[in-house]
DNA sequence: TTCGCTGCAAACGGTTTGCACCGCG
DNA sequence: CGCGGTGCAAACCGTTTGCAGCGAA
């Protein structure tokens, strides 16, 4: 199933009352366009050509937070990032590399059974999960096993 | 198995060429004690007494999260705060509530089955993973209930 | 027409940095 | 005794805020 776009990020910021704007437009844009999330100074970067104010941005990124568009991650450790979260981008987990410090994207983490019995066992009703493997991507295996 | 306590610290330290200090010491026990994980103007207040300088607190959590003695968490979508991680701390991944935005702890996560797939299918050595799953804590689904 | 959204510019405060001194190993 | 660790204070810069004007619904 295909995730979600433009049509229908305008029609669900309808649906919870918000507006839709040239700038929330772009912004969405900028997010499905990258392969990666995207901190605000990024983004200022990106969409630096429509002139759109960075003060402007933190607001905009606030709100698709709180409309769970987009979901905060932790980025090198220190920084706070975004990236689309379903169904406006197809669910992933990440696997963080200790040795080269890159973020590969996980599909297919199988994780929904174990996810299933962690909401039986406590009560908590989950509506989506976001985990982070850390270790040693293959790349930095083969480099460490022979110096 | 109990967890590891300040002996092993000050031995991890040592094992990995950086110089016990009772600053560090001073971090490690205020880690311990807490239940939550702690920003570090968090570590500020709570290591007042003993004048431990902010800019000092910075570069010792640095330091620790290198060595994988804390972790980085994010906090309220917004602030980092660290806590303490495998095997000076039990292993635990977070429940956050979308409503009342509490973070519950979640012991016996049983993901290590699912994780170990992960590794064998990705070539990704896995040293340990953390999740977060998001949704309504039990207290917030019967309060929603009736309106 | 209304009220949410935006731009601008100033203020804020968490975090970083340079440097000299201290003290662990 | 050498070099990692620390305190101090200034600088930095990401983020927030107030307010007036604009425009989506």
């Amino acid at each position: 199933m295909p995730t979600w776009g433009e049509k229908e990020f305008m029609q669900y910021l309808r649906d919870h009352r918000a507006r839709v704007t040239p700038n929330r437009l772009t912004v969405f844009r900028a997010m499905q366009k990258s392969t990666k999330p995207l901190t605000v100074p990024d983004l200022a970067i990106e969409v630096e050509d429509t002139g759109l104010n960075t003060a402007t941005l933190y607001r905009i990124m606030e709100t698709l937070a709180d409309l769970e568009i987009v979901h905060p991650v932790l980025q090198d450790h220190q920084s706070v990032a975004y990236e689309l979260i379903e169904p406006f981008a197809r669910h992933h987990d990440h696997m963080v590399c200790r040795q080269c410090g890159r973020t590969i994207d996980l599909y297919n983490c199988r994780l929904d059974e174990a996810v299933k019995s962690i909401s039986d066992d406590s009560g908590f009703r989950v509506d989506f999960h976001q985990m982070e493997v850390h270790g040693l991507c293959p790349d930095c295996q083969t480099a460490t096993r022979r110096p």
